[in-house]
DNA sequence: CACCATGATGTTACCGGTAACTCACAGGCG
DNA sequence: CGCCTGTGAGTTACCGGTAACATCATGGTG
């Protein structure tokens, strides 16, 4: 008798008092068994059929916007539906028809400041689609666990699924479980085994690099994330190109775990060299170690040191000094990635939207000019 | 044709081309219109049936671990299930028994740090209790959004609904907005209509104050949230009782927008004002705004002033003081207001949990003795 | 005016499970 | 030895929609 949770709540305890079957609970008992509906039942295609005076098809016509129903029919069944307070069953709908309108996500980090902000714009970007989001965050690493989390995911039937996997062994399992929806990988980078969309890591590394060359710093020192990371690797790479192109020294990178103490860590390294004066560090958090670090050593930012973090989280404005940091527009990683996802669900591949997502470089004051002594290209640009 | 994405995936083609339909159409139409099934269809429960040599009931019972079925039998069907791939399909199922397994979830904010981890640890309880969570990202917030976004979730038909609600008015219009199943309303408290759950911010506040007024501080000022908000109400009004149980001064509780901008704006004003030596603020956002106010008007934290946040950001262990602040356990809200509204689900509503989650007082640097001179009972506590 | 294309709607079967009922068979009991 | 009871499994109907096909006016054409 549990069928629908809620069915048989005694109707006096219901807030306000929707179904209104005051005192007959053999009405709402006899559903399922008689053909008829009573008033307090979950209306069913049926019940507006029966009150449009039209069959359950046409009802259904109405429902997908099927281009064959005369303007008035389609306002009568319209006009019952209002009346019953139908809505259509979505677990119906899907047996029929074999889409379920929902969509899977996998995350990693979820609470995150990145990961947090794209799912939240995939949510509303899939709302206004009208897709479902089913998401399943992962917290602890394993491969096993990134296939069962597809696999649940593909066995309830989503029309697609989005994962964002910043790591790169992430990326290879999920190119492993195989799937038998479409799958859209977001921070990773599978080569043509499916689609994907990322942020542009180079470009970020690049333009934070050029303008600490450009204020004049012999070099910069990269306080990296761990390896392993697409992210935190292609910063590495364009970082170290961005210098050597430059011809500036290149300095071993220190690899952090994103965390703020891991930058505080390696910060403190970087502190007691006098030769450092320009840092990159591949994000805010890790950039935030190395600020108080540098601080508690006694060396001014920018005066002494300049830092630069990545992904602008909303703190970098107002940290001491304001960071200058490379602002990723992860809500629009999300969006974009979803559209494309949507665009291959119905129809063929289209042509190829681009997948790499432009970030900007924001100067605040932690960035300044190299200290006299050592610039070889003092102030310039 | 498009029934079931990949339903006729030539299984060597997988992951690039979706719609692999290239050559053997026949093997594909024949599907639905022919008893059998032919590989890289996704086996049903008649299929799993026939290689076990039962009835497809007899499969659906071992499914749902009925009693009724003699262990033999049970493992014949479990190694067919096995052999065949089989996974029962969500949307017959829930068609079927009126239960989706399907929890919904709506937030606010859902890219901030409090709510994000609740919605993480929401996630993760659920996936192991065998539900699906769909999630309702709302940025706008106006009641009409938030009485579709349960009606969408009451259509699709989610067993319960979890909503991180943390004004006032989304409480109520989540009341109002009729719904025929089980609602837990999280930072909310919706009297008897519903069940919640929320963080003990009136403790937070009282520790918070007591602990400025412990080092000695003559009063302590706020930096309040907006009002409305169940949070900040709530411990504005602890504050001042606090305040006033020690017989201090209560001064007027200046108002944020929880943004470290408005933080910012409203320190200006604490700093210019000699008689503050020590501030409260309502998140650890809008602390940080103060800390870089009184950071530029040249007073010394915490040897001038004292400032205590509120949440326990990643970050703010390592601001410039590492910040004393309120740490808030966001994923024990979440997986006690899961494990609440499953409770509900089967059977009946349990014997009252405790749904006021207790918060914790982090003492760090960014708090010292109230400067001498001033100080009416300094440092003892 | 018969003929066929077309548009609007109804009929029937089916999606993949579950609930309720039925049935065959074994053992306990009078 | 016949009847009752209980266990393990099968049958049938049904959940609430959609797809494919059938039906039936209507109207333009030759």
């Amino acid at each position: 008798m549990t069928r629908r949770a809620g069915d048989g709540v005694p109707p006096q305890e219901q807030v306000s008092g929707p179904h209104g079957d005051v005192d007959v609970p053999e009405a709402v008992r006899s559903r399922g068994r008689s053909r008829r509906n009573f008033a307090g039942a979950r209306p069913v295609m049926g019940d507006v059929a029966r009150l449009a005076g039209v069959s359950k098809q046409t009802v259904s016509r109405v429902l997908n916007d099927n281009p064959s129903v005369r303007p008035e029919t389609r306002e009568v069944v319209l006009t019952a539906m209002r009346t019953l307070g139908y809505r259509p069953s979505r677990s119906a709908r899907s047996l029929a028809s074999g889409r379920t309108r929902m969509l899977g996500v996998i995350s990693f980090d979820a609470a995150r400041f990145g990961p947090a902000s794209i799912l939240t714009a995939i949510n509303s970007a899939a709302q206004d689609a009208g897709y479902l989001v089913s998401s399943i965050a992962l917290d602890t690493a394993d491969r096993a666990t990134v296939v069962r989390a597809v696999d649940t995911l593909s066995a309830e039937g989503a029309d697609g699924v989005i994962a964002i996997a910043p790591q790169r062994w992430v990326g290879r399992a999920l190119a492993e479980a195989r799937l038998d929806t479409p799958l859209m990988v977001l921070e990773n980078d599978l080569g043509k085994d499916a689609s994907f969309v990322t942020a542009d890591n180079a470009a970020g590394a690049r333009k934070a690099t050029e303008h600490l060359l450009d204020l004049g710093h012999a070099t910069v020192h990269h306080v990296a994330g761990p390896t392993g990371w697409l992210s935190a690797d292609h910063r590495v790479a364009a970082w170290r190109t961005t210098l050597e192109t430059a011809g500036a020294a290149v300095p071993e990178p220190l690899i952090g775990d994103w965390s703020a103490d891991s930058g505080y860590e390696l910060g403190r390294r970087l502190a007691a060299d006098p030769d450092v004066t320009a840092v990159f560090a591949s994000n805010d958090q890790m950039a935030l170690g190395v600020l108080r670090a540098l601080h508690e050593s006694g060396r001014r930012v920018p005066d002494d040191v300049s830092v630069v973090g990545y992904d602008d989280i909303p703190e970098a404005a107002h940290l001491l000094p304001p960071l200058t940091t490379v602002r990723t527009d992860f809500p629009e990683i999300g969006t974009r990635s979803l559209r494309l996802l949507l665009s291959q669900l119905d129809g063929p591949p289209e042509p190829p939207v681009d997948r790499v997502v432009p970030v900007e470089l924001i100067v605040r004051r932690s960035t300044g000019p190299a200290p006299s002594g050592r610039a070889p290209a003092a102030g310039h640009g």
